[in-house]
DNA sequence: CATGAATGAGCTTTCATTCAT
DNA sequence: CATGAATGAAAGCTCATTCAT
């Protein structure tokens, strides 16, 4: 994959609202061309074929992510928990603004996580900082700790994800502080009465 | 689509084999006619296409969760907790068992086009029973009051659902009582310490 | 091919409209079975196929031609021109009455010209009874001989179906009697001034 | 239907052959790609479809016609009448050439779906000289002055095409100056004995 | 008699990919 | 660098036809 030059890269933002409506194997090279205004041999001289391309977009959103998330979990002199809050926030700004991007990575989760530099990506945009999180909550007694650590950041990554697609998508959208309040009533408080 | 009859229906089983290795778009019609013994323009005879043999298997599987969700919900003499901790058990078993059905179902979450047909028998089958089983905790106490229940449903099943698929479909997978440990310990205690 | 009971054969004049909308190939068995209210296995069962279905309007509609042509031809105590023009006229009433297996007839000429009943029935309802008459004109003098009947029979049946077709089926369709008359302009009187 | 470039414009009179052959639904567009040398999908690249091959191989002889048409009517110090003559047979010399082409051509004279596409080339190559034509015979005597033009055309058009169609086309085809006079013992001289 | 169901056989169409310019 | 043109390879899909009921 060549340096991507930006006019291209920024047509390319076109693409993502049709990967995310109909799937990466339902939507054509040549839909992308006609989407974003880039001639099909000009992709194949950028990507090796539209896999590359949404994996440019989805490392695009995931670095967004990633960057917000570092802010969030560097913030000094917060708890854990308080960090994992802002964590939280980021990531649904971030899928509000880019919702087509976001539908897109959900919808080929499945496809996605098998493409080594997306999974890696996510890894390193969301479940370390998140891992990292979670264990120094253990250790500041602001979150409880876990016994797996990954599944934990999953399901965490779930309620965040869903709950951002149905709601943020949704014909009348929550906005995101009204989203993050709902997942956090869930993930922080847990279902169990205290 | 025609009303399929049971035999066939029967026989369609051996196709969620393929699409669950292989995925959607690298499983020919071909090979499902040989894997489930019906001949091609049979499948042609009852279904438009691949997709809507997929969909079929899709309804087919909620249907599933569906009853499980149900039989979950109604045992009697359990808290609605202890019954909640069944209905992610149940979901949980059924994606290890269709993950290749459940990756599509997930895919189609974000996709505004199938919505309307899938989203009923998503509420049906899991929201409306998780809903009102989130209601009953508040009344026995076993259950935390929400705020804003469909949110809650929504992280609920993000929680379950995403855990399951990176985990049930992962490379190394984990099996359906680690991943429903995993779940609960995140939306049953949450995060917070006690 | 089976006798036909009149119930089914009344319904297949639906049939007329596609034939003659979308040619014979462009014609499936099905669009027949749906447009007319017959079962496709049904219509197995009485023709062998669509092209004998189209056989079957065709031999229907040249009956009726055959019949007002010979009523035309048998005339007596009038000229073979007099009679001439009655056949003329009654073709182009027949056409006018029946224009959707008439477009059907002049769409697959080139095809029905081959299927040897039709041939036969043309012949028969409308060639034959056109050069008896060509050869009683020339000896009651009233139309000039010609040196190739058959050929002469086959301008003069052009002349008036293409202009029926034109005319009659056009949207602002002539009656039969003015296409008559514009049609005898030509081949009775001649281009050549007199 | 992109712009045909000559150098595949040229191989295509290979499919004409074909077609004329077998008819438009038993050539299939493998035989096509076969036959002129051009890959399938490269046919595809130009053409929708086999219709759409058809389509242009006839635009093509309408134009042929046309130029034919255009040549006899602009013969100086001839009479419109004998002009006409070379009308009628450059009309029947081109479709001897061109049998299958010519007889989707009469197939679609009664097709209103297609009318619109060709109906205008026919006009422009045929009717609007051949009306001209009429008009000036009139004005220098050797034609018969008619009373509606554009019916007259018809009724020459019909009695060339279908006996060219009827002859050119059976099985013991005339050539076309025996059915240039036997057309024009019609349709210029007229039954009508003088 | 009438027909719903089933299917063999094969063609049409698509699309990722390449390459000369 | 960028791209229009071209195509190999492979599916998807259709349809006439049959047969058990």
């Amino acid at each position: 994959m060549r340096r991507v030059p930006a006019q291209i890269a920024g047509k390319l933002l076109a693409a993502a609202e049709l990967f995310a409506e109909r799937g990466l194997d339902n939507t054509k090279i040549e839909d992308v061309a006609a989407a974003t205004g880039v001639a099909k041999a000009t992709l194949y001289y950028y990507f090796a074929g539209k896999e590359e391309i949404l994996g440019f977009l989805l490392q695009d959103m995931l670095t967004q992510i990633a960057d917000q998330v570092a802010i969030a979990v560097q913030t000094p002199s917060a708890s854990a928990a308080e960090r994992m809050r802002e964590v939280i926030r980021a990531q649904l700004s971030v899928m509000s603004e880019q919702p087509a991007v976001c539908r897109a990575l959900v919808g080929d989760l499945g496809r996605a996580g098998r493409i080594p530099d997306i999974a890696a990506a996510m890894r390193e945009a969301y479940y370390e900082p998140v891992e990292a999180l979670l264990a120094e909550g253990a250790l500041d007694g602001s979150l409880a700790p876990q016994a797996h650590l990954p599944a934990a950041a999953a399901a965490l990554f779930g309620a965040v994800t869903i709950t951002g697609l149905l709601y943020l998508v949704a014909e009348h959208p929550l906005d995101p502080d009204a989203a993050t309040d709902a997942v956090l009533a869930v993930v922080m408080a847990g279902l169990r009465p205290r």
